[in-house]
DNA sequence: GGTTTGACCCGTT
DNA sequence: CAACGGGCCAAAC
């Protein structure tokens, strides 16, 4: 395994199952680097749609989503999670402890 | 090849 | 309880 970065995170992101989430952390610990959470969502803005990856299903590792101007709208990632089958708490948050994806499982 | 920034995370005030 | 700052690693200019 010697793909970059980056290219690490699309896999993983692009493995993320629908009705679960993952936090960048959990995807910079899968990338190699567990400190690195930020260059994940680094590397996600740069890369466009065009990988159709469900950054949606990325958020923080408190359950919070992603700032607005990440998808460029607000609540918009709110909304897609929802259809996802994802259960938001009253505090307008993931539910982590039941959607938490389990990269653990699926790394190679 | 050095510098700047970045969709983060955690501890402290 | 809420807000602020600092630190980390890698990619882009």
């Amino acid at each position: 395994m010697k793909e970059s970065f980056p290219k690490t995170i699309y896999a993983l992101v692009g493995k993320i199952p629908a009705g679960k989430v993952a936090t960048y952390g959990q995807l910079a610990l899968l990338a190699g680097s567990p400190r690195a959470s930020r260059i994940v969502g680094a590397v996600l803005a740069k890369v466009p749609q065009e990988k159709l990856l469900p950054c949606h299903r990325v958020i923080y590792a408190t359950g919070a989503l992603c700032p607005p101007h990440a998808f460029g709208h607000s609540a918009i990632q709110r909304q897609m999670l929802e259809q996802e089958g994802i259960t938001f708490l009253p505090d307008g948050r993931v539910c982590l402890k039941k959607h938490l994806w389990d990269g653990s499982n699926t790394a190679e």
